[in-house]
DNA sequence: AATATTCGTTTCGTAGCCGTATTATTGCAC
DNA sequence: GTGCAATAATACGGCTACGAAACGAATATT
């Protein structure tokens, strides 16, 4: 489907990133997205350990990063009954809007 | 010449965040990454006040970016021989070839 | 039932980046 | 030359995130 230039891919790129940059609304690391993109794009359930080992971070980043987001609404936790150490990583509303207008942003600024 | 559907474009994200992650290289914060992209991508010169101002950020922001990511060796400072007040932002053979290696996983990861 | 293991969280000390305000240097107008 | 404007750098206090280690709770093992 995409055959993309390097010089393109880099434009797009750029482009992305510097939108984000001027709103300020450069709030998530590059940590945090990978988690919540891959928690949205990938079918679940996610644990803290799962992702730790999928990101190759240690614990303590994941359960700071639902810390964060949490607060922000864009994730939430939830005990997983069957065995109640785990923690699972549940998808929000909000999260969703962001996502996909994170979606957005990046097809806009491919077709120029 | 790239028409990306919203999830095509997700999950190109995502591939190279979580690349970047994975291998422990996120030492660059968004920031840096928009400065170090425009400075590759754009023509020059680019000053600290030119591009605390593309950017909407203020110009600490800038010098300290240009410490991290000179340390690094990803860009040079060089004064302005007209202007001695002026700062010109160099690139260096390191960030040159540091911006084509992403220009080069970006693109691979867009055919799949 | 006692012990070990697993899971997520918390604590501790450290490092980096932030925004605001201030400083040093350079150029410019008069 | 003297005052003024512009540029980049620095100082300061605060906030956030880090890795390593210790911890409490839940489950598994024996």
């Amino acid at each position: 489907m995409v055959k993309l230039e390097n010089r393109t891919a880099l434009t797009l790129w750029q482009q992305v990133v510097l939108d984000q940059v001027t709103k300020g609304a450069h709030d998530l690391s590059m940590r945090q997205f990978a988690i919540l993109f891959s928690v949205y794009l990938e079918p679940g359930p996610h644990t803290v350990r799962g992702l730790a080992q999928k990101l190759n971070v240690t614990k303590p980043v994941i359960t700071r990063a639902l810390d964060a987001m949490g607060q922000l609404d864009l994730l939430a936790r939830k005990r997983d009954v069957d065995d109640r150490r785990n923690v699972l990583v549940q998808r929000t509303v909000a999260g969703a809007l962001y996502v996909e207008n994170y979606g957005d942003l990046i097809s806009r600024k491919a077709d120029r």
